[in-house]
DNA sequence: CATTCATTGCGTCTATATGACACAATGATA
DNA sequence: TATCATTGTGTCATATAGACGCAATGAATG
């Protein structure tokens, strides 16, 4: 377990304990509403929001560091995640700005402090169960919401980029990785994982066609109970094998979408 | 371009000009012989063999380091590289090596030097037309050489874990990304495709099927030459339709193999 | 120069998968 | 009780994948 840290002591003695140069980025996926959501940090002091993100300890291996900052705005402890790429433009940072946040924080940095460096972040994308999740923000934050996917048009720095860049990931790995098990709540309905994949795939999908090829995976059971209070017919709801489902993955489901 | 340093200037000054605790590896794929190849450098007074890599300068996009590390170790200008994932544990620099290494060098370094700080490294993966390359040492190798991708079982510190990851990213990417065009000379054989494909997937594919599949996708052109030489009836040459060819990966070859 | 032989090019057949769509059943609402 | 959007199941034509047959080719052989 690592210790609590202020701001000022991350400021001023961060040098000394994490990796120089090096931070990270989760995108954080969640599935409500049908409806695509990522969790998002307001920044203090500015009209920006911007993704989860952290540093790694020295001696602290990077998906722990990426465990450990999902743990801290989620409050989950098992966590699926998954790095997907480095972003290491050199003019990625914004200097200036960071001074200027530092500079209302009320903290003097030099112009070679550790924080004005160049920094390069490893982009984590991570997958939860929306339900569970308790948003908290980080120290540099007053609010940490859940944001509809396509609703997103500018965020701090790059990472708008590194979001579109989670996305198609997630859209490339539709078929090797338990992105369904890992969106949605244990039981779930077939138009629900017909929703998310077609969210994904930002893509329409045949009702009936998805419903069959879906069953023919052999992961997906059916179990007796149905989904009232909806509007209409009430569907059954299903969990994953995840024994199956797994093993599916791992050759990869056949076939595009 | 980047000036050329001596070890010397390197090991002492280098904390100045590169980023600290990030280097980059490259694994340059090559086909030759109908097998699959891989670039390694055999390290200076070790009975290793190495991925060629190297270091960021401070002002330096990722990318452009990795073409120069390229450039470098193959002669070529334009070369098919990506990015595929960081290797960030922090045990996997074996500091008492590095340490051994410029002792015998007759460089002494003290324990808070740049070059034995902890450092993660950027994966990169590289497709290169196998008859251009002009194979060249970096200064902590005494030589560069193809070896046949099966062949390889221990290399310096990581570098196996990486090169696995690399080809399995390969297989992961291969209806996704031109691999066959930027592996194979611009005029090659059907059955030179094929064993292409089958050395990536680790798998015997039809050769009827195959070139049936192939032809329909509509990429490769087939020339009114054919391969003389060889013992038995001689194949076609085909090449790319490079339009054509963008253009289907970018939706993804239907299909599994 | 005719024969041999592994390889190549082209084609066939069948089982299965895919895409488009019809229709009845359901369950809340009016 | 009728309405209506939605869900569950099935059908049909077509496309595709996998298995395999067979003739053509071109170097090697004697």
């Amino acid at each position: 377990m690592r210790p609590e840290r202020t701001i000022q002591d991350i400021v001023q003695e961060g040098g000394k304990y994490f990796m120089p140069s090096v931070s990270l980025d989760c995108v954080i996926f969640g599935f409500h509403e049908n409806e695509l959501k990522v969790l998002l940090l307001k920044m203090k002091n500015m009209d920006q929001w911007a993704l989860p993100g952290g540093f790694i300890y020295k001696d602290e291996d990077i998906e722990d560091a990426a465990t450990r900052v999902l743990r801290e705005r989620t409050g989950l402890h098992d966590i699926f995640l998954q790095q997907f790429k480095v972003f290491g433009l050199p003019n990625r940072s914004d200097k200036k700005h960071h001074l200027n946040i530092m500079k209302k924080d009320g903290i003097k940095v030099g112009k070679d402090h550790w924080l004005i460096q160049r920094f390069i972040t490893v982009g984590f994308y991570a997958l939860v169960d929306f339900a569970v999740v308790i948003p908290e923000p980080d120290m540099n934050s007053v609010s940490c919401e859940w944001h509809e996917i396509h609703s997103i048009s500018e965020l701090f720095m790059d990472h708008k980029d590194i979001l579109d860049n989670a996305l198609e990931t997630l859209r490339l790995q539709l078929n090797h990785q338990p992105i369904g098990y890992n969106l949605l709540p244990q039981k779930f309905t077939m138009p629900e994982l017909q929703k998310l994949y077609e969210t994904i795939l930002d893509k329409k999908l045949d009702r009936r066609n998805f419903q069959r090829r879906m069953n023919g995976f052999g992961f997906v059971k059916r179990l007796k109970e149905t989904r009232k209070g909806g509007a209409h017919k009430a569907p059954f709801l299903y969990n994953f094998d995840l024994r199956k489902y797994k093993k599916a993955l791992q050759e990869g489901l056949q076939g595009g979408w």
